[in-house]
DNA sequence: CGAGGGGCATAACCTCAGATTATGCACAGA
DNA sequence: TCTGTGCATAATCTGAGGTTATGCCCCTCG
């Protein structure tokens, strides 16, 4: 225990001091703090009970300091401001190092978390603040985000792109579901089944109508039987049997190694447009966000997802 | 509200944080502080959660500061130190200028608070920490006492004294007392009354079996019906009516002038004695100890008396 | 002069920040 | 493998610090 605490029981008696030696009023400092005066009146009675010094002359109507009261805030003032720099250019030195990315929920969760192991092994020193968005147009500098990705042709004012992967949809579902209500021949097969499908609230993504569209299938017979509010939940629901999903093929990467889901046609639609990694122009880059953009590139999301 | 709160909303994070890191161990500085170690644990959790700098690394039987937790500590222990300085040497100089003086209990109750208003009005800078003792002879140096009464010849070693008022000791009854019991012709009346005794534990006093010896009244017959720890309690009482007390003169001079109380028989008991003020001879004076000694000594109390 | 307002002090009572107890997990060492 | 150490977590408890109500002493204004 510092010494000072035997002579100051509460530092937080001194942040109450502080104010009210600044406002030379208990009442100003009370509304100050968000409490009452009496609270006020009480701690400062305590820190001079503790103390054995008396810090304010109570004159019904102005409240003055006495010689000790003047130095003690005086100093207290310094302290505390002196910790405050501190801990503010730590925070500040702290926010530098941190790389803030902001990716779909699907994305984190299907892609970028069973593969953070091997870049958190590379680069122990680069901490991520990974956040989950629900759309793909966000300012990155108004929102202090880093790095993102973004689905498209790449050509986005105030903006760096990298290519990281092809959009390339299929069908997909869980074994079990397959061998219970397959054969699935064409794709106008798929009209008789389970269609898990997904609509975002801030992002355009192909979605089952289109899919069949694209492949001839007349789409005037169908009928969508669950719609989740991300992509997510719509792989996870196939994952569980429930029917056929669309899925992004370096989002389904996993679960098709692991044989949680199988492809049951072999028909897949390739938009011509790819997920791109993007940061902001505008500022240089940290480098722990040089070095996550690089490791992201080198993982060659395309070379590893499943051959249609 | 000083912006320090902000970042740090209980300043007794950092007192906990302080240890903490002196130590390198949460259940170390637990026992310092006297709380358990899940309270550290939290507490150092909350103070990271607030800041969102990691200060420690916990690494199973080993606690490390962080870059940010070594800066943080130096800055806090340093703000404490200083801070503690500040104090203690406000701390120093008030207690230069406290004058600690000793007196009975009836001395403080019949003289000194009645009068006290006059010495604060001449000397308003002056303060008085006011103990109230049940024996004379202390020693002035190790109970750090500035000033003190003492009865005898004012000859004792390492003590300087002054002589204060002489020792003169009467009876003294109510009004009403004497009306119901009285008149009081001689001494040997008083053997026919309710006396009023006191018998202090560590002072020796006059007492009516010695104050009836000398005045040749035979104390055979004595019966005391009251003893009272003090001599004020037995002057209360008497001021009560329950009886006939004992009195010092200048002790009871102000019940007499406000006719609480009356001296039912003329005779009284000088014991060549007097009260003495006195100051320690092994340290200089406080400014403050000299001007009440020449307060009291100006009072004259012998004059002040009531005639017996 | 009286009324009203302002501000600190005090007492009785309340409440939630910070504490406790119990337990779990991951080491390290024998 | 077992035991001991030390930090983390969760459920629960409790007393430091807060609230509400009131009082006292000014000061100002009509």
């Amino acid at each position: 225990m510092h010494r000072l605490r035997s002579l100051v029981p509460s530092a937080n008696y001194l942040f109450c001091f502080e104010a009210a030696a600044r406002r030379r009023s208990f009442t100003a400092a009370a509304q100050e703090l968000n409490v009452s005066q009496p609270a006020v009146s009480k701690t400062i009675r305590l820190l001079e009970e503790a103390t054995g010094l008396k810090l304010f002359r109570r004159e019904h109507t102005r409240l003055e300091l006495t010689a000790e009261g003047q130095r003690l805030y005086k100093e207290t003032q310094e302290a505390f401001d002196h910790l405050h720099m501190v801990i503010s250019s730590l925070q500040q030195k702290h926010s530098n190092d941190v790389v803030r990315v902001s990716f779909s929920a699907s994305f984190v969760q299907l892609w970028l978390l069973p593969r953070l192991k091997d870049f958190k092994a590379k680069h122990p020193d680069v901490s991520l603040r990974i956040e989950e968005s629900s759309r793909d147009d966000q300012d990155l500098v108004e929102e202090d985000i880093d790095l993102s990705a973004r689905l498209g042709n790449g050509k986005w004012p105030g903006i760096h792109s990298w290519r990281f992967v092809t959009e390339e949809v299929l069908p997909v579902c869980s074994p079990d579901y397959l061998r219970e209500h397959g054969p699935i021949h064409e794709p106008a097969d798929l009209l008789r089944h389970t269609l898990l499908n997904f609509e975002e609230r801030h992002r355009t993504r192909l979605g089952w109508r289109e899919w069949l569209e694209r492949h001839t299938v007349p789409v005037a017979r169908l009928k969508q039987d669950f719609v989740f509010t991300d992509a997510l939940g719509s792989i996870e629901a196939a994952v569980l049997g429930q029917g056929i999903a669309l899925g992004w093929k370096h989002l389904v990467h996993d679960h098709i190694q692991a044989g949680r889901l199988v492809v049951p046609l072999q028909e897949a639609y390739r938009s011509g447009h790819a997920v791109h990694i993007i940061m902001p122009a505008q500022r240089p880059p940290k480098r722990g966000a040089e070095l996550f953009r690089d490791w992201l590139i080198e993982q060659d999301a395309d070379a590893s997802a499943p051959q249609s």
